[in-house]
DNA sequence: CTTTTTTAGTTTAACGTTAAAGTTGATTCT
DNA sequence: AGAATCAACTTTAACGTTAAACTAAAAAAG
């Protein structure tokens, strides 16, 4: 690989490293005839710069770190894209991790992209609190966090964030069900250290006192972001409360996805007995037979954001006093799960 | 970042920087108390080895490059995930990077990989006489296919591929849907330049003729691997044939959604009026209402092999003349798509 | 026409690590 | 006891690139 050095060159045309790197990179000092021929040469022998060299003297990998639970939850795929792109488009490379929902690991990813040199790190899904960001501040990694935001006002204004806009979404979300006239509905949250299902639970409830509807304690669940565990929450409401619920809120379409399932088994049909909402719009939130009324996202459009914010941030160290928090709008997309299609959607 | 380095180290206590290298790196020559005190110092001041100046002396970033068309398509999260997980088991990274099909931007891509000093790359999706692999050879790139290999027997010997047994699986799927009875069958297969569609329209042929079943030219449709397309594709054979097909044969998930909704929009009910056999096992060909009998396939094993091969590869350079072509074993899961139940499944 | 400035270079050194060759002084062998 | 071996180091140089300081000649200024 790249065997071709800048010495190399410089020997075949008599010149000195030096004015070779000048003329390649552009810089001035060297004539134009020179520089023409320096560059025509290099060229025809495929010369590469060497990354590790010129990573060494300008410590910097134009590589950013991207660190996500798990690729296969069908949130990250267009995220992780969105940043790609966008840090591609700026001649940044992006190196993917994913935590499993590992503290530990994380950490761990986290030094070794430290020891890897990425120059900065887009995080996902940090909790509160979290040791992760105490990490990358002690390494003075710069950093920018996605999905999740912190609420705590004293780190919060230095601390870059690109988030969904939780609140009116939830809140939009929670209006449709009551608009439909549903008293009894039942909140199944996402973890409830993390600032999406803490911002997502208040725009709920805050809907809910709008339209004067009381919720029992029991139906708002906190119950991690997966689709077994909304599974099993659901079944348990559904078998424990009498009256049932007749719409469920659920802060994640994986685990709306989870409800329809015990929903399905409890012999319960959508939208019919039950009307269900569920919040991202993953693709498959549109199948025939699925049609699931959810919060739309542009993952994509975050993830753009996100990368654009670090990169510009690692370019111009005077934007690096500033705080950037980004709340990327939603959308409510009305389907079949709630029994209410507008004009136009059969 | 990582400032603390070798020379400061060796500078407290009165030693050379090989020392301290030898001494952390587990190399002889090193005093068993001086060694001692070096490792405790090195941890105390939170050195973290440069990776750049080892790369430029070593030759070896250990990473590696993961090429594919887009992480968006659910058949990768997965096998994404298997690579990145082998690879971390070695202490190897791995940059993820998307094509989007796209022939020019998967050069620009590989180039850059070699430039950035990866040490090898797994490389998805290519095509027969694809210039990728051209391109890496000439780079003397070590690199392993996945999921596609290459048929031309003259080139076949010396690349490693980790591919499905495409042919079996097929087969498996084609003879599902003879037993049941059904003898007009459409073939949507994936693109015909790629290995899997070449060899899973192989198994089903083979199949259909071992059950004395043929097929008219034009319900094979060479027609992409995408939903839409195989919407279009499905579309076609539904408004232009009679009589119209019984079962249909998609080669892929994502294509049997698209013939899904196709049918829906024509009025035809699943599995009443049509069967339908997908490839892949996507996690929502399990939903309710989806339940889309299909092959599985293990992506996470997949990735998880190609992974081991390549830096297996790279690390003994013994292994470099042999050549791997490893076949995954596939597994048809029976759901509702083909009206057939075995036991104990409702 | 001398002095200053500019242009087009060169030389040196540095980034952090490690391989290779050299230097001690102690230990073992005969 | 003297030679050979060994252990525990040190010194030097190299990996490929670039920043900084330098030089020589040409062009511009006075």
């Amino acid at each position: 690989m790249s065997r071709v050095t800048i010495k190399d060159i410089a020997r075949k045309l008599n010149v000195s490293a030096t004015t070779v790197s000048n003329a390649l990179n552009g810089k001035p000092g060297v004539g134009k005839s020179a520089r023409k021929e320096i560059q025509d040469l290099a060229r025809a022998m495929g010369y590469q710069p060497n990354y590790f060299a010129k990573g060494l003297v300008s410590r910097q990998s134009y590589a950013i770190g991207l660190v996500i639970t798990n690729i296969t939850d069908p949130f990250y795929p267009e995220l992780a894209l969105g940043v790609q792109e966008k840090a591609g488009e700026f001649g940044y490379s992006t190196m993917l991790f994913n935590t499993n929902h590992n503290q530990e690991s994380q950490e761990t990813i986290i030094r070794m992209l430290g020891a890897k040199g990425v120059d900065g790190v887009i995080l996902s899904t940090v909790r509160q609190d979290d040791p992760a960001i105490d990490l990358l501040d002690e390494m003075e990694m710069p950093y920018v966090l996605v999905n999740r935001m912190i609420l705590n006002p004293r780190k919060a204004g230095h601390i870059d964030s690109v988030t969904l806009d939780n609140y009116s979404g939830s809140h939009q979300a929670a209006t449709h069900l009551c608009r439909l006239g549903h008293t009894r509905i039942a909140v199944i949250a996402g973890d409830m250290d993390a600032s999406t299902a803490i911002t997502r639970t208040s725009g709920a409830v805050d809907a809910f006192k709008e339209w004067g509807v009381s919720i029992p304690d029991n139906w708002f669940v906190d119950c991690g972001y997966t689709k077994d565990r909304a599974f099993t929450a659901a079944q348990k409401i559904f078998t424990c409360s009498a009256p049932r619920p007749t719409a469920i809120l659920a802060q994640d379409d994986n685990m709306a996805l989870g409800v329809r399932e015990a929903a399905y088994a409890a012999g319960l049909r959508i939208p019919e007995d039950l009307a269900l909402v569920g919040f991202n719009d993953i693709s498959f939130a549109s199948l025939i037979g699925i049609e699931l009324t959810t919060i739309r996202q542009d993952q994509h459009h975050m993830g753009m954001t996100c990368a654009e914010i670090l990169i510009k941030k690692l370019q111009d160290p005077k934007r690096r006093g500033l705080c950037n928090n980004v709340l990327i709008q939603t959308e409510l997309v009305i389907r079949k799960s709630c029994g209410f299609y507008p004009d136009g959607y059969t």
